[in-house]
DNA sequence: TCATTATATAAGCAAATACTTATTGATAGC
DNA sequence: GCTATCAATAAGTATTTGCTTATATAATGA
């Protein structure tokens, strides 16, 4: 692996945000609008993060219809070093279920 | 693990030139004036390097006299995480038996 | 076809980062 | 005590990063 490569991979991951985008997609595939209401941030900022994890092969998108769902690239080399720093990490306090309970339950398809 | 502390030792190593110190580390303890040579750089930015990979608590420093010995923190909670992402980085090319061959071994203690 | 929705992209801004030159602080040797 | 050496720190600069508001693009539904 290049440095330039594991550069990537460690700014990638090393974000407080895009922490939590990738410990909420270790459980489901998740679209930018279900974001937004999880981390309670704008959808370019979103966006952004997204494209960055997924320069990192972090992440892989799936485009359905209007939507874009998005999930972990469980085929990554390095895939189970990241499960690992994951796991170190607690659990964000919103889930899809409590964005419900706020009345703010999006939905994607 | 907080969130802030994953951010920190992420940020920490996925720096090029900290990756490279690292990875020196990884064989034998350092100091400031040898990494100046190797990584041809100058000692103020060696030592904002090692600042920050103190703070992220991945080095240990020993005054011994006027020199600063770096070592790596190999009681770090997530020490063999570590030295796994570094096992994936190629050798650094020059070594300390390069440098008495360009003329500029340096001599600490 | 037009309006709506989802999201990528553009442009701009403030903060953080990696570097520099200069200075200061600590230690050793004479 | 004075001088030399090593390295931390200060201050400044250019670049990068994470965010915003605005706009463009793509897809769906009426």
């Amino acid at each position: 692996m290049e440095y330039s490569q594991m550069e990537l991979y460690l700014k990638a991951i090393g974000d407080h945000n895009r922490m939590l985008i990738l410990k909420y997609l270790m459980k489901e595939a998740l679209c930018i609008c279900e974001f937004t209401e999880l981390l309670d941030m704008t959808q370019p900022a979103i966006s952004q993060h997204m494209r960055k994890l997924k320069a990192a092969e972090l992440v892989m998108e799936e485009k359905r219809s209007r939507w874009t769902i998005w999930s972990l690239n469980t085929r990554h080399p390095q895939y189970p070093i990241l499960l690992h720093l994951l796991s170190l990490l607690p659990e964000p306090e919103r889930t899809i279920e409590s964005l419900a309970a706020e009345g703010k339950k999006v939905i994607c398809e």
